[in-house]
DNA sequence: ACAAAGCCGAGCGGATTACTTGGGATTTAG
DNA sequence: CTAAATCCCAAGTAATCCGCTCGGCTTTGT
């Protein structure tokens, strides 16, 4: 049940784009710079964030990234789902319109439980935006008068 | 963010001893038939919720296994975190007594919302005992007036 | 024109997953 | 006493996934 580093790296460039939100487009070279992240592995990510409309590029020089809403519109769950697959312990009971639901569904106390566990994993970071964890991080940077930002391991 | 199978089937093997309990030791063969699971695969599932003392053993001919302990004393949480290892989305907010906290820990939003992810998590899986779980089941089981029980695929 | 950026697809080594195999050691039944 | 039923353990393994890297192309501002 761990996120792997496509979900991590990626909210802490969504995070880093989100705090620049107006300044134009930042390129990945400042963002990976920024958070210590290769570069190249990266231009993967924004690349799905990108088809996904989360993020928006500008090419050519004096391009970059930015955000495709505002931070109060995008949520923790839309970059998770662009960049780990819809929410769901199991198979049986990802989100998806029409997925596959096996056929002992009614029967399965399992479910049940996995169920549960899916929308309480949804409810968490779909009720988070960008804007919020914004207002969040300024509260504990006053808080402890520090600067630094994002876990360097995580 | 999928759970592996072995906490899938440990949590089906675990509910079938549930369903079981006060019976006397029930055979892995049983189980796995039962089940729909490799039996030597499942022996080792059954080994490392032995030495967390989930299940006892009883060897040799009539022998099996058995619950450690009653069902209303043995939690979903216990069984995930015996079979997947402690909860946590990130290593950096896994739940280990002493363990390794990043330095920026004070500082890191991220670290908030994955810290707010594990709990409910863990308050999901906390707050399921195998005897819950056999109360709904049975429930299900009247309202619908099936007899089925795991989803096979799962 | 040139440099700064994004775009794209392929490759790749190491780790993990989901098993299987092959042997023990114990206990009960006959 | 022996055979069968069971659990116990360690090793191996094929396939997949992860976390990148690399090379080359396209677009665009100066």
């Amino acid at each position: 049940m761990r996120l792997s580093t496509k979900g991590r790296y990626g909210m802490r460039a969504m995070l880093a784009l989100a705090r620049r939100y107006g300044e134009g487009p930042v390129p990945l070279k400042e963002i990976a710079e920024g958070e210590g992240l290769s570069e190249a592995y990266l231009e993967q990510l924004m690349s799905e964030l990108r088809k996904a409309g989360l993020v928006r590029s500008v090419r050519g020089a004096q391009g970059g990234y930015l955000l495709g809403r505002e931070p109060a519109a995008i949520t923790a769950g839309d970059i998770i789902r662009v960049l780990e697959g819809p929410i769901g312990p199991v198979q049986c009971v990802i989100e998806i319109p029409g997925g596959e639901v096996c056929h002992r569904a009614e029967y399965c106390v399992e479910r049940i439980l996995w169920e549960r566990l899916r929308d309480s994993i949804a409810q968490v970071l779909d009720g988070s935006t960008l804007a919020d964890l914004l207002v969040e991080e300024k509260k504990i940077a006053l808080a402890s008068g520090g600067w630094e930002r994002s876990c360097q391991p995580s």
